[in-house]
DNA sequence: GTGATATTGTTAAAAAAATAACATACTCTA
DNA sequence: TAGAGTATGTTATTTTTTTAACAATATCAC
């Protein structure tokens, strides 16, 4: 019971979903088998990795052939719990949160979208994506009604702490955060961090880093002292 | 001119927006000097590790005292390249699109939006937070007269190779994108995948490893072979 | 000033991750 | 059925990353 053991490395549990993604594509091609080393070729991950990664879940390559195109996507679908059923609701109905109402990534995933939460009262009642938003005094008692797996959380950052608190409090396990604002949440509560900015930030430092290769002066970062 | 050395590690990089966060938050603060250990409390990274980030770029830190809260922002906003300005366009005005136009992240970070595309003429002509959505026939004569650094990539999957083909063509050489659609991109132009439902499978995975430690039973997985 | 304390920057050691190598097993041809 | 070819799963090696340790230096109390 609640044995620490065999958690999968976060290393590999970040590649599985874009493994995920290259076999759900690969899905509507002809294509029968894949190789580690095609599968590398699309990744950009190196076939020997790929290999490794695969073979930490279980055998399900094909000596000479390589791996069946729909199985290994039904593996990886069962490895990253897809097949179980789970509930997600959306805090904050504001641009970021309508917008998540409508993403596509829910069903494949095992998610059903359930309800929207919003204190604002001119977006209560109005319907995103057939589901209506609901005013945010109702999300205890409508936890306490419904097994909610997962909470989005698209609140502004002055919020955000005292949403999850409550979210807490109602018993939820796991959130998805976008408010970029560091939250605190008990141990036991899965906590998944959505940078959504992260992407600006890594492309900005990489751009600043071909204007300084590009230019030749090395200079020497310190703050004013010797 | 163009020398590949002085490449900062991934790695590394991948925690920059992380320092940067909490460094933001903390100049609201009366703080004026952070420890290593303390960055670590907040951040979940090993004073250790968080020190040796550090050095990498400079030497920030006073002895006995630890990091100028607002000297250590700044720094990282001149490591990460937030002071040179960046003019970014958003192509797809759908759901996400238009969200993404209300994003706050560019401004602190250098980045300007400049404009919308998008193909569908009920939406050209539309104002989202002061930016006109205009038709993407535009795109190639807008990139022409305007110094573009990044595209944002909101279309849906079926546009995105042709889409990021012409941009591309016109020379772009970065693209944050958001479509889910693995990209062809020449070497040189950098390509940032925002997998937006990366978060959603993490927990599924994490949330699945629980309930199978819960359950006694150690399922060996292999595709119907022996 | 002196000694006690604190915290960095850096070096050394340990751990983790990625790559390379290869034995094994399967397929296909003839 | 033998032999050539192929691609896995796994072991060995290398590389990268993290942690631990500590010397150096600055601060502060007295």
């Amino acid at each position: 019971m609640g044995k620490e053991i065999n958690s999968i490395p976060d290393i590999i549990i970040s590649r599985l979903p874009v493994y995920y993604q290259h076999l759900k594509r690969l899905q509507d091609s002809t294509k029968e088998y894949i190789s580690s080393e095609e599968l590398a070729e699309l990744t950009g991950f190196s076939s020997s990795l790929i290999r490794k990664d695969l073979s930490y879940f279980g055998t399900f390559g094909r000596k000479s052939y390589g791996y069946d195109v729909f199985c290994l996507f039904q593996q990886l679908s069962i490895i990253m719990g897809f097949n179980y059923k789970k509930k997600i609701i959306i805090i904050g109905a504001g641009h970021l949160g309508q917008a998540l109402a409508y993403n596509k990534g829910y069903r494949e995933r095992g998610y059903q979208l359930v309800s929207i939460f919003d204190k604002n009262p001119k977006l209560i009642g109005l319907v995103i994506n057939d589901i209506e938003i609901q005013s945010i005094n109702n999300l205890e008692e409508f936890m306490e009604n419904n097994k909610i797996n997962v909470a989005a959380l698209t609140v502004p950052g002055g919020a955000a702490q005292k949403i999850a608190d409550r979210l807490t409090a109602a018993g939820i396990k796991a959130i998805w955060d976008f408010t970029e604002v560091p939250l605190q949440v008990p141990d036991d509560v899965l906590l998944e961090e959505q940078l959504i900015n992260e992407g600006l930030c890594k492309l900005s430092v990489k751009m600043n880093q071909i204007r300084i290769n590009n230019s030749e002066t090395t200079e020497d970062l310190n703050c004013g002292k010797k």
